[in-house]
DNA sequence: ACATTGAGTGAGTGCACACTCACTACTAGC
DNA sequence: GCTAGTAGTGAGTGTGCACTCACTCAATGT
């Protein structure tokens, strides 16, 4: 922050929007859509809401930038987890859910972001185009990675909704009998 | 209704506040929890804001309240499809599993209940208990019912997850090739 | 030196929201 | 008829929100 005060103190646009894209998910995520104010995102950010409307025209715009953020962390993940089952000829598609799992163990928002977009999506069709934009990505990059039949990938996909629920819902596994059978992770492989 | 209209103009405090729960369903599960204001739901329900008020003294006690009510509702319609499928001689499971999908397409508020409920339940714990209490209840009835090992009730969990996540961003099965995987319906039974 | 452009904001605006208060009208029991 | 209690509301209140406007200041090219 200091270091670059003597030669430059403005950033540019594009730096601007990354940062706030960045609040945006810390922010959304905590709160959900509708109950997240834009100030707060601003603040977040570390600029004035009048800005955050410049780089942003409407709130539902940032949203939508953040599910976009959301879908490349996920993709990543995806694709890293395959290739690294590849090279060590494990299955694919295991490697990928586990991928999964410790990201959003490691960066919760990103769940939570996938859950308040659920939610945001049922009342706002550019939400939900944003949305399906994001899954046809994520199911087309787990069928070309794991080659994996049509059903398991159905499967795989209602895995990740089940645990995403379930934390929503501040589930832990030890809690209770109907918990712990939720939360119980499948045999690794299908048919071996 | 009728039968007391001579003799009664106001009704019980009951009835209102089952008028209003019903009100309530309606209109959260079209606009969400946190951007359903109360003076909509008190005009679908015929009463003024402030009697609203009176009977649910928050607004997050009436969503409770529905989610309640949500819960209900999906036990019954498990006891109802699993008592048929025993006199029947079908799957039990399966049953269950169709009955869910009919209740849904019949009463879309259901699946949108769920859906919001999961999102205001990342932000609110209280929602969050209540929401832990309607799947208590949801996991107990199917285990109960349908004497199926803990790994199809998660499935069958899990895949209700995922059909709710896709209707929500309102994907249609004939969109595209990844939408009609996932939508895909698995053979009927999963080891026969 | 100066003009042009882009970064950035303080101070609104108008509206909508959760929740309250003081009050009226109905009804059942005596 | 009267009274005690319950059904029911009109009219607020204070706050918070998405979004705007008019403006300042920094950077860069000539």
């Amino acid at each position: 922050m200091e270091a670059t005060a003597k030669t430059r103190s403005l950033q540019t646009a594009d730096e601007r929007r990354e940062a706030l894209i960045v609040a945006a998910l810390r922010t959304f995520s905590d709160r959900g859509y509708a109950a997240t104010p834009t100030t707060e995102i601003a603040k977040a950010a570390g600029i004035s809401q009048a800005y955050l409307f410049r780089l942003f025209p409407t709130k539902q715009e940032l949203f939508i930038a953040a599910i976009g953020r959301v879908r490349e962390r996920i993709l990543a993940t995806f694709s890293t987890a395959a290739h690294q089952a590849r090279n060590d000829g494990t299955p694919v598609l295991d490697a990928m859910g586990n991928g999964y799992v410790e990201l959003v163990s490691n960066e919760p928002w990103v769940l939570r972001m996938l859950v308040h977009g659920s939610s945001a999506a049922a009342c706002d069709p550019d939400i939900a185009a944003a949305n399906r934009a994001c899954w046809k990505q994520m199911v087309e990059t787990a069928q070309r990675e794991s080659q994996a039949p049509d059903e398991e990938i159905q499967r795989f996909f209602a895995m990740g909704m089940l645990i995403n629920t379930l934390a929503a819902m501040d589930v832990r596994e030890s809690d209770e009998s109907w918990a712990k059978l939720l939360c119980e992770k499948p045999p690794p492989s299908i048919d071996n």
